[in-house]
DNA sequence: AGCACA
């Protein structure tokens, strides 16, 4: 196995993350970047000295987490290469959602199995609710969403050419984040944030060819469950 | 390098 001999798991263990970046913006840039693989449960970072420059990411389908450990080996983050395992155990969330969540007592191995059944029922009640931004829809797997529509009646469009226009970003989004987000596209240059106006953007490319790959390939993709990114060309 | 669930 490639991987380091860890099996595949839900849930992702990532490692030389840049220990300069703050936890709840990194938890943040990691949902961001991670939820084109699939449904997101629920990120983990913690900065203690034993844990800090490490991160979890738990997926709803092992498949996303595999594909992420893939295409994700060595992405550039914060200007170091993730290295990306699978966990090596399962993650509360995940047990949660299963209804198998036994809280852990003391410093003890987690035990497999053999717990009495009104704490079972207990803990998968509250299985419900998970951690992080998540949300009840189901697409988002295997990639963005790219639902392109052109209604008529719609403003009118500009010309296709070398910026974009992003639209509907929550107020929280960082430059950084969409620099990730798009310098994963050949001809990128610039990502700029219109202090003004929270939850737009503009994105320039070299040539609109290029500007159109990005379109394509991040139009809908969710920032948030309540965020899918509308892209479309900038009025010259 | 380091595998947790504040």
């Amino acid at each position: 196995m490639l991987s380091g001999d860890i099996p595949p798991n839900q849930t992702i263990y990532i490692k030389n993350i840049n220990e300069k970046v703050k936890k709840d913006e990194l938890k943040r840039s990691l949902y961001c970047l991670f939820s084109q693989y699939g449904r997101i449960l629920d990120v983990i970072a913690l900065k203690t000295p034993k844990l800090r420059g490490q991160a979890w990411v738990c997926f709803s389908e092992v498949t996303a987490a595999s594909n992420a450990v893939r295409q994700m080996q060595n992405f550039p983050f914060y200007d170091k290469p993730m290295r990306i395992q699978y966990a090596k155990t399962k993650s509360d969330c995940i047990a949660k959602e299963e209804g198998t969540y036994v809280p852990r007592e003391k410093k003890k191995k987690q035990e497999e199995k053999g717990e009495n059944s009104s704490e079972r029922k207990r803990r998968a009640e509250e299985a419900q609710q998970s951690g992080v931004a998540n949300g009840t829809h189901s697409a988002s797997n295997g990639g963005p969403t790219a639902s392109f529509r052109q209604g008529p009646g719609a403003q009118e469009t500009a010309a296709p050419n070398n910026i974009l226009f992003i639209e509907n970003l929550p107020h929280e989004t960082t430059g950084r984040m969409l620099e990730m987000l798009f310098e994963q596209y050949p001809g990128f240059k610039e990502v700029r944030l219109i202090e003004a106006k929270p939850g737009i953007a503009f994105v320039d490319f070299e040539d609109e060819v290029q500007s159109s790959m990005a379109m394509q390939a991040l139009h809908g993709f969710k920032i948030t469950p309540q965020n899918p990114m509308i892209i479309t060309f900038a009025k010259k």
